[in-house]
RNA sequence: GGGCGAAUAGUUCAGUUGGCUAGAGCGCCUGCUUUACACGCAGGAAGUCACAGGUUCGAGUCCUGUUUCGCCCACCA
């Protein structure tokens, strides 16, 4: 510690891992069983397994530590629980490249092999990731841990599925499916992103098949159009619907197709006639279910054109789009082509383009799932914040799609469907059945196909805890609290959620979702590993240390706004960290010279610490030691160094006494509030400016006297530690190391007690003194600066008031003002002359003199002060017409009237002394 | 096409139920090796609160419209 002491900065390196260690050591981050109260829970977002932190982890991550370290301390049970997720694509993918690297196709060595493979690559990440949310010091129950894929989520998932197979939810069909040409495999709607894509429109002629002329269609996929089964237009269009019934040639094929009438035909848009692929196109599939129609598909799964394309078939999707204007432009039938912006659906993990696909799928029915669900948030039994988003939540819901569940991959839960090959019968079973109930057949075959990710993490506010087994977790931690999420996923996974668990465990999965921001380049781009300009948060920490950047993170970011990250943020964090770092020095370094005692080694503090139990202001005023006394016995359970007299406590003790309190009890308010940046700024504030700034800086000269140290010394050790403690959530590292220093600490900082306040703020007397005296401090400084006084020429300063009874209530202050505005010493006179020559103010009732001889360019000082007076003139005359108008009187209320009358009683006693010193001056 | 968000100092953002002589960090200017801290201290300059109307005694805040930027959703050939 000596050696840490001594740094001239503050250096998280080494403080940070040690302290990690010795909590998960100690085993603080499970949840207390001595403790009582409603629990406090969290699951976290699982990170995709074979993943690598990024910021957006960085800010959701500190969010959750923030809040769970605040109800542990707050006396809660709290437990956070970690997991990772499979991430059934994204790990597929990054596996069958590497493979694919070593020159090995997945398809050749088979199911198995690559299984292994992949669960070889997930062994060796995982530890990568959980190790670099340590490094953040997120207090995760990590004996709790969960994997979306391991044994006992599994279980999990496949009673999840069988109960709605049971159910009858769960249904194969035949169906147009968002599918990636690339992954091979469908995907679900949410994992299609649409970009707006510069296209082409074209025109092309199908030849009537009795000769009659041609038909015009628009397309903007040509190459479809060897699955086109028909031409429709509009049942109702005057001008076309006489060639219902007719049939036209198809081009480039020797099939013909009918006219048929659809409202899906707009007469206004194109020309009129579309061309209906079914196998294609989303809604040529429902045309073609309306009208029985052929659905012909013209391509392979891996989207290059099959037999149907006759001479076109092997060329890929795009070649044959260029090849079939070309063939049709050469048989005249390309009647013209318009430039098209449309937007086009890429698959969001690949970035290919989607086909859709008519593929044998299973779908989830979801509108019976959704109805609990948006009840829910409706009737605020789940609260969303920030709240705007309840209508994105309700619009989605309301209009909800049956969700395709299935994946043509390997890396995930295998579907629990086997297939009698005797009689076709479709057996969903939590374990493979040994015979077909149907026919008794013994060939049994798995379906081949996995399920959606996201179909194992939407029961992850209760799978991790043990579901579908009774267990005591279960019952005690479901529901959860909170979960904490950017909103990008609020159709994938929140809703999923919450339908998940009133489906399941008829409950609500959480009780509120906070939504983050995003976590943008200081350009307001996303961050993203193509463009380059995501920092490697392990990095950040490792040049600024954990508590800056979640420091940063926390403070900077406005509730559910994106944030603009820069490394200049950073700084922020970091000389915060040092602030304390230095302030604790100082304290601490006149503390050992004063050689008081380290308090009794058996001292223990109480768990929970509510302030306001310990007495009011009332009772603050009247026997502040005794208050003291106590207040110090709830932050570290002994007794004060020394015995304090009510006297001991001096203005500027009383003041930041007050100031203390008033911090704690913003902070908690805003906790509850989930106002963590303003939490977090409160604190910060006050710590640099008032404790800082004007404390340590007031009490200096009583820390070097021997005599008067010890009762100082106390205040200011009792206001380093409940710093600490409302900055412990933020801040866990720094302030467990700085905590550990105080000599009357005993044990953790992080299972202390958060302490609460929400009585009346007491010493508001001192607190009005003080802030005088910081106004003369303010306007001497001020004076000084403007009138160019060497900073080393101190002089004096005379305070002029206008009566005894405002002297009284200064002189208390002199010596501070003296000290802090760097006088030789501040005297108070009761009116008299104007002192001259001397530079002259005015802090509210109190005129300011500075006589400096030969030092006052008696030109420059009349500017001066004219300015000041034009300024306050003018505002006056504002304020006295606002008073003249009789509705303001009468409307605005009576503290507003008041304030507006005060405010100008001052500015006219100030005005009025201005022009004196004027008059002086000549 | 529909919805949401943003617009306040050079910049990044606070500003909660209308009471504001509009704040903070960074940057800028001036001064300071004051025995914790230059990752610091003190002082200062800097704003038509996007625009136009309206409600009100009073609008950064509420209402209507407009502009610009961003995001989400939607099957448009």
């Amino acid at each position: 510690m000596e050696e840490i002491r001594n740094m001239s900065q503050y250096a998280p390196g080494g403080i940070e891992e040690k302290w990690y260690a010795a909590w998960e050591e100690a085993g603080l981050f499970g949840p207390d069983p001595d403790l009582e109260g409603d629990p406090f829970v969290i699951t976290l977002p699982p990170p995709n397994v074979t993943g690598i932190l990024h910021m957006g982890h960085c800010l959701g991550n500190s969010i959750q530590d923030t809040l769970i370290r605040w109800a542990r301390m707050r006396g809660q049970p709290a437990l956070w629980i970690p997991g990772t997720d499979h991430a059934s694509i994204a790990t597929e993918q990054v596996v069958s490249r590497q493979m694919a690297a070593e020159g090995i196709d997945k398809r050749e060595v088979g199911r198995d092999a690559f299984l292994e493979r992949a669960w070889n690559w997930k062994d060796q990440t995982h530890g990568r990731i959980t190790q670099q949310i340590r490094r953040l010091g997120c207090s995760l129950d990590w004996s709790r841990e969960a994997f979306t894929m391991d044994e006992a989520r599994n279980r999990a998932v496949t009673e999840a599925f069988v109960l709605l197979k049971e159910k009858g939810l769960i249904y194969r069909d035949v169906y147009l499916v968002n599918w990636c040409p690339h992954d091979l495999t469908a995907i679900s709607d949410d994992e299609v992103e649409y970009q707006e894509i510069e296209g082409h429109l074209w025109h092309l002629k199908y030849p009537l098949a009795d000769g009659g002329g041609h038909v015009t269609v628009a397309t903007t996929r040509p190459e479809t159009m060897f699955g086109d089964t028909a031409v429709a237009v509009h049942p109702n269009d005057p001008e076309r619907k006489q060639l219902i019934g007719k049939m036209v040639k198809l081009p480039l094929t020797d099939r013909e197709i009918p006219i048929i009438g659809d409202h899906h035909a707009d007469p206004e848009k194109g020309t009129g006639f579309v061309k209906i692929t079914p196998a294609h196109d989303p809604n040529d599939f429902e045309v073609g279910r309306r009208h029985d129609l052929e659905q012909v598909i013209c391509m392979t799964p891996a989207g290059v054109m099959n037999e149907q394309a006759g001479a076109f078939a092997g060329l890929g999707r795009s070649e044959c789009r260029q090849a079939v204007v070309e063939a049709l432009d050469k048989d005249g039938l390309l009647d013209k082509t318009e430039k098209h912006v449309h937007q086009v659906g890429h698959h969001d993990r690949c970035g290919h383009v989607i086909e859709p696909y008519l593929s044998r799928q299973w779908f989830l029915k979801m509108d019976e799932l959704a109805a609990p669900a948006v009840k829910a948030v409706a009737e605020g039994e789940i609260k969303l914040f920030p709240e705007r988003w309840v209508g994105v939540y309700d619009n989605w819901m309301n209009n909800i799609r049956d969700w395709c569940i299935s994946r043509q991959l390997w890396w995930g839960h295998r579907i629990p469907v086997w297939y009698c090959d005797g009689c076709d019968e479709e057996i969903a079973a939590r374990t493979a059945p040994a015979a077909c109930p149907a026919c008794g057949g013994g060939k049994l075959t798995q379906e081949e196909d996995v399920l959606d990710t996201w179909f194992s993490s939407w029961l992850w506010t209760f799978s991790p805890l043990g579901w579908p087994d009774q267990t005591p977790d279960q019952e005690k931690f479901h529901p959860t609290s909170v979960l904490v999420t950017a909103p990008d996923i609020i159709f994938f996974w929140v809703a999923r959620m919450i339908m998940a668990s009133y489906e399941f465990k008829a409950e609500k999965p959480f009780a509120e979702v906070l939504f983050h921001g995003i976590v943008r380049d200081d350009q307001g781009r996303k961050m993203s590993k193509s463009l380059g300009n995501s920092p490697d948060p392990i990095l950040l920490i490792d040049e600024y240390g954990s508590d800056a950047l979640r420091c940063s993170l926390v403070m900077l970011t406005p509730t559910g706004q994106d944030i603009f990250f820069s490394e200049a943020t950073l700084e922020v964090g970091r000389n915060f960290c040092n602030k304390i770092f230095q302030a604790t020095k100082l304290v601490l370094g006149t503390w050992e010279e004063a050689g008081l005692p380290d308090g009794n080694p058996n001292d223990t503090a109480p768990r929970i610490l509510e302030i306001e139990s310990l007495g009011s202001a009332d009772d603050w005023a009247e026997r502040p030691a005794g208050l003291f006394a106590e207040l110090w016995t709830g932050v570290f359970g002994g007794t004060p160094p020394v015995e304090l007299q009510d006297g001991d406590l001096r203005l500027e003790d009383r003041w930041i006494l007050g100031r203390l309190l008033d911090t704690v009890s913003g902070c908690g308010a805003n906790m509850e509030k989930r106002r963590l940046n303003d939490a977090a700024y409160g604190v910060f504030n006050f710590f640099r400016h008032e404790f800082c700034d004007w404390y340590l800086e007031a009490i200096k000269p009583r820390l070097r006297d021997e005599q008067e140290r010890g009762p100082v010394l106390a205040t200011a050790v009792l206001g380093l530690a409940v710093s600490y403690k409302l900055l412990h959530p933020v801040m866990p590292f720094i302030t467990e190391e700085l905590w550990s220093w105080l000599p009357p600490s005993r044990g953790f900082l992080m299972n202390s007690s958060f302490p609460g306040f929400r009585g009346k703020t007491p010493f508001q007397r001192e607190c009005a003194g003080f802030e005088q005296v910081m106004e003369i401090v303010g306007a001497i400084r001020n004076l000084r600066n403007e009138l160019g006084v060497q900073p080393g020429k101190r002089g004096r300063a005379i305070l002029r008031v206008p009566g005894d009874a405002v002297a009284a209530e200064l002189t208390g202050g002199l010596a501070l003002i003296a000290l802090l505005a760097k006088m030789e010493d501040a005297e108070v006179v009761v009116g008299g002359p104007d002192p001259s020559p001397a530079g002259a103010t005015v802090a509210g009732a109190v005129e300011i003199f500075l006589p400096m001889e030969g030092l006052v360019d008696l030109d420059k000082e009349k500017a001066r002060l004219n300015k000041e007076l034009a300024g306050i003139e003018n505002w006056m005359k504002g304020c006295r017409a606002k008073l003249a108008n009789e509705k303001f009187t009468a409307n605005a209320p009576d503290h507003v009237v008041q304030k507006q009358k005060d405010l100008l009683a001052e500015n006219e006693t100030k005005a009025g002394k201005l022009r004196e010193m004027l008059d002086a001056l000549g």
